[in-house]
DNA sequence: GATGAATGAGACTTCATTCAT
DNA sequence: TATGAATGAAGTCTCATTCAT
């Protein structure tokens, strides 16, 4: 094929050299994780690590990247069976919100938020990726799937971006201080609590009118 | 006139340290920050700091207790303001919401969030410290007041502390992605529109049913 | 009468820390002793000690003469009981052997000797007080009373001094490895064997021969 | 061929380190010895002093036993050297005494001692490197050959451990004041004759009784 | 290409000493 | 006079990074 055994040795040792170094920055942060640790843990030599990354810095940067594309990937698969195929929206929005929760509380996902917020003074660009890489691109996918939503009649949000952001503050929101930052599991009921009661507030706020009834101003 | 510049009081000193600390802390993160810039900043020789405080970890539980007390005080304020003398909720719920976010959006508020996020697997009582602090008590009094709201007939949350988390979720969560983290300024003309989006959905979720209309059932 | 009861108090601090002083050096060496520690030991205030002393290498240097003095002057005390009163000179010896074994075996001469030897490098004039204050004035007591034993024809030391420094040789050489520098406890048991043992030997050398026999030419 | 000047092996690095270890703690005692020091006088970085030998403490012990080892070995050497081949025992003690005083007065044998005297209040385990190491099979060589000296009917001594004791005793013992715990440089005149009377008393108390013959051969 | 060894810069912390009360 | 507070200098140790094999 295209690599020989020594290509793809070279290729699986920078994978593990990224994983260790998720791992070890997201257990130590980043100034105090060694770039020894993460050689050791990878299985390499330090200087390895160095001609594989240059520096500790843009090893953090690629660590931090992969990271969020795996989020990113777990949370578009999960947006995308927001269908407009069946008519229970409650049920299949608590479905979304459920495994969104899961997404959310996991511990890569924890460990790639604080990291981000531990650093991003020094790192500034970091959210950069981040943000155009996933936080981005999720809200909007999901977005997108309101208004189709919208259209099909099953809800009522004139502000698809809005009603994105809210979707995600009221899951999110509380798991925040529930989870103390990701020190502390949730169980899996109390998650689904916490995705009932917040796809309730939310179809309370944008469930669509009965037709023939006047209705209110909305909102900007 | 007893204290010159040069012959600061030693309270003084302690508060001039505790404030460089945060400062410091919230800039460069704790590992990185140096005990000599935040002696520096503070104005006192480095061995001082190590005399008020013992060893760097100490000197950092001192600066976010202190902060997370700041903190506190003026959300508790801003809460307290929320009474049932006013008819007009909706603008009640708007004005606490908006004030409740530039408590939020404050600087020293992002910073404190950006350390506790950064340092929670190397202190993981610094939460605690938070939490039973703050957080906790924040979320509480509002849950108290929604409830008195309640009663009074103004709103309707049998729920009072679950409401209380959407509320601040709805307020909060939108603001974690337009603020990057805190690194960019949102205006002032944003941030009241994100309160007014909030309040209204929170309206739409919270809204006592009008008298003699037959209501929908609530879920759990 | 001559004190007041202020004056009074400013001697007994004196010497409160130079005991504390003396207590710490023996037990952390020189560079290692905290004058904090130190002037706790001594119920004063850290700068009470400079008042006194002016700094901690004067201090070290009271401490231990003032340590040395109380060596010399119990083992002089014992030396003193050397008469040639008895007619048993082997008892004498053994007698005046084990107390100055006890001397050499207190705590504290373990800790003085052991002082000097750490620090005689940084402090060459300690030795000088020791020597002229203690160990040369006792090794030249045991040498008069030697002579003296020898004219009452008890003795044959031709040479005193010299026969003195191998009487104490005797005595105290087996206790270094024995005692491990102090750091060991050596049974009563022990040291009155190895001063018999010192006492036997040298008695076989310094006993005079009987009259009427050609000597042999002793040695210079 | 492999080593230049700049590119010295790793052996000898730590060699290097381990010799520039004693001198600079013999100098200066351990506390006041600096690894900054110890480093340059190895002609190595600081951190490489670290890369080997963990800690400071473990330097000492280890510059300790590799200065042991030196010293066991020049005297184990000189006392190999006593045997029975010779029919004069008393020039056959004194060649020895002599050498064992070169080795006792030798510059790193009283730098051995006094850091010994001087740590061992804080690295108690110094003096089992030491005795177990050195200065107990010292003695017991020692012994061994005053037994078979006295199998052979040149010396007598029942109990040759305490004989070996009191050699070593008679040897240094004068030693210790007269060259000031090595600060002072004893003549070899001196040392000759320190040797001298040692012996002379030794052999006083240990030469075997004649058996019913008139009377001992005369010594020198 | 991978590694063991070395290093320079810098971190936290201690401590003898001084000063104003 | 005795002291609490402050400090500058120094010390041990770590770590990201480079170099020769």
């Amino acid at each position: 094929m295209s690599g020989t055994i020594a290509a793809r040795g070279r290729i699986e040792k920078r994978q593990a050299i990224v994983d260790a170094a998720f791992a070890v920055f997201a257990r130590a942060g980043y100034a105090q994780a060694g770039v020894d640790v993460i050689a050791a843990e990878a299985g390499v030599a330090k200087a390895t690590v160095y001609s594989h990354f240059g520096d500790k810095e843009n090893l953090l940067r690629e660590a931090i990247a992969a990271s969020a594309d795996q989020a990113l990937a777990r949370n578009l698969a999960t947006i995308e069976t927001l269908t407009d195929h069946s008519d229970d929206i409650r049920a299949s929005l608590e479905r979304v919100g459920i495994r969104l929760l899961e997404c959310y509380c996991d511990d890569r996902s924890w460990a790639l938020r604080r990291l981000l917020s531990a650093e991003i003074n020094q790192f500034p660009d970091l959210l950069d990726i981040i943000h155009t890489r996933a936080a981005e691109r999720v809200t909007e996918a999901l977005a997108d799937r309101l208004a189709r939503l919208t259209v099909a009649g099953h809800l009522h949000t004139p502000a698809p971006r809005l009603a994105a952001e809210q979707f995600f503050a009221l899951l999110t929101g509380p798991m925040d201080t529930r989870a103390r930052l990701g020190t502390r599991h949730v169980p899996n009921s109390e998650r689904r609590a916490v995705a009932r009661a917040a796809v309730h507030t939310f179809l309370q706020a944008f469930t669509p009118k009965p037709v023939g009834t006047p209705s209110r101003r909305s909102d900007t």
